[in-house]
DNA sequence: CGCCGATCGTCTGCTGTCAAACGATCTGGC
DNA sequence: GCCAGATCGTTTGACAGCAGACGATCGGCG
């Protein structure tokens, strides 16, 4: 049973699955280090970001098919970090509105964030962390 | 209801979810590209590289779950393109081996890789593909 | 006004992935 | 040789994600 070590190989010559394989990694080390839960985390911060939204737009700026969103907003709704008023300009959609003890909440989940990206990146220099990050932001 | 265009602030300060949703759109466009199925090409690339190998040593070097790779190793053995020997020398391990017609097929996949991946990474070019995957070699 | 297509939130069913358990087999200590 | 623990492949159950369908509502057009 060759143990040949063929990965690092596959990783030179594959980007698609060194990213794939990279991704899954930190996503499980980011989710096991997140309390609140990453969906729910990235809605409050977008919501104390830009102000009440319903969630068809949170959905679609945080990459979030919109039937997970309902599910993501309930747990909000529940725990009391945000408020689903209806807007009163469409009364299809919600005005999702972050609570002050979900303002809260998002400070204390931010606070947490440098370090598991420590963690999670810690491998990497400043430098080549804004190295990935701007070519992934070409990516998108 | 803003449409702030907010994701690209948040990729630019969230490196883990720029990758995650990076990977995703990769792995998407990867996926419908391959007509042999992503995994099952890279076990048949993995058995040409190093030969027979057992499940359990595919899955681990691929990064596969090996309960998973069940199903792959079955679909390939299904379409003739592996045969699955019993190792002489530990009898609960299968000797995983590619066939003619794997050879065929992989080569066949093979050629379709450099186009898949100029759609996928088209907006980069070769320099910084080639940071990209030295950067995601470092994190792995 | 009345109708038709589009949109928002929700629910349902399907698919793929993972953890845990199981039988068969190997390995090491007695 | 024999037994306890580990390993290999497989199956099962749980769970997240996504496509599709649905009721409610909006917008536009006659």
């Amino acid at each position: 049973m060759p143990r040949n070590d063929y990965f690092p190989r596959l990783a030179a010559e594959r980007p698609d699955i060194a990213l794939c394989r990279a991704s899954s990694a930190v996503a499980k080390a980011v989710e096991a280090a997140s309390d609140l839960g990453v969906g729910a985390h990235l809605v409050l911060k977008m919501l104390a970001a830009v102000g009440p939204c319903s969630q068809q737009v949170l959905a679609e700026e945080l990459r979030i098919d919109r039937s997970v969103m309902v599910g993501v907003a309930d747990g909000l709704e529940r725990a009391g970090h945000v408020r689903r008023d209806r807007d009163p300009a469409d009364r299809r959609a919600y005005a999702v509105t972050i609570t002050p003890a979900g303002r809260r909440a998002l400070a204390r989940a931010e606070k947490g964030v440098p370090s598991f990206l420590d963690t999670a990146f810690g491998g990497l220099t400043a430098a080549e962390r804004a190295q990935l990050t701007a070519l992934l932001g070409k990516l998108l």
